[in-house]
DNA sequence: GCTCATTACCCACCATTACCCACATTATGG
DNA sequence: CCATAATGTGGGTAATGGTGGGTAATGAGC
């Protein structure tokens, strides 16, 4: 599965990786609550949501920015899950307690609401990390603090996946074009 | 035309081995932080990734460098592992840390951020090392003393390695004489 | 209906970045 | 041995991106 894409019919070049975000970001919040959504990371955005993202809360601590595709995408895979009715009905609003849509403004930030900065502790600055198809907001000192939690063997594990040689688990080589 | 390129059908150039780096070479940093990254590796990269690396931190204080495909691979077979799914969140996120991509310039160079400088305790000077489906780049210095500290017994593995049979040459050398 | 607080849209500034050109040096080919 | 291309290094400059603030729309409360 390549859901890679194809050029534009304008010819304009696409992004080859659509909502792939990778690498961390600093900025500020301002006293509004806005915050930049990075540059790289707005051109990531699939067409489909090119200017709505879904903020969550997210896990340890952090708030979860979606784009709008991949959170229907989340939404309706609890229905496919093996629980009961009621329970994924309880999944899906845990899912958006605290959840805002956000548009992006001119200058490309989103507003935070008091609530999702309280949630996740924001003062001044915000660290934003690329996660694969989300994206993640730290309070960076928070953020460090979690990092340095982490023991040998996760490390250890980390060291082992990164220094392995190609992947043997996930297929390789369809290359072809 | 390179001698480690072979032409397609259509004419076109096309590595044989893609994201495949060996090999070191050694380039200064300029004050703006930007790096050479080789010419050898840069042909060498799938098309996929042409233009795009992610830099990341590595092990033993060098950086590394992957072609964003295989970075991409990386990432996702972390959801593969037999981890709990705190784990796996905690696997990205050191992978990520202080992670960040980062495009060519015209002259086929990166530019590093100066916190990646500072990890890696980089001067003037940089080696880079192509290890496979990735490049490190490391203080020269550093990477002379963690090589000097490589005791008898890795030697000894190495040579064993070395001389084992298994490639034609280790095969032949082994009859011979 | 009116007022006030909040939100959304707009413009302005400026540091940083990316793009461009230039040149020195090395490899390549005749 | 010279000519030519390719590669590594340095720096100027226009464009982008991040930040702050003014002002018009929106909506809630009285």
């Amino acid at each position: 599965m390549s859901p890679d894409a194809v050029k534009n019919e304008d010819g304009k070049e696409r992004n080859p990786f659509p909502n792939s975000f990778t690498d961390e970001f600093r900025y500020t919040i301002d006293h509004r609550g806005r915050v930049n959504f990075p540059a790289p990371f707005r051109r990531a955005l699939s067409d489909e949501s090119k200017d709505r993202v879904i903020v969550a809360r997210g896990m340890d601590g952090c708030l979860l920015v979606f784009p709008k595709d991949v959170w229907e995408q989340r939404r309706r895979d609890f229905n496919k899950t093996p629980y009961s009715p009621q329970q994924q009905r309880r999944l899906q609003r845990l899912l958006s307690f605290g959840a805002k849509e956000s548009a992006f403004d001119g200058q490309g930030r989103i507003t935070l609401t008091p609530r999702l900065i309280e949630l996740a502790k924001l003062k001044k600055e915000v660290l934003i990390v690329g996660m694969g198809d989300r994206v993640e907001l730290w309070n960076p000192d928070i953020y460090e603090q979690y990092i340095s939690e982490s023991d040998q063997t996760v490390e250890s594990i980390l060291e082992e996946y990164l220094t392995r040689p190609g992947t043997d688990m996930g297929e390789s080589a369809d290359k072809a074009v």
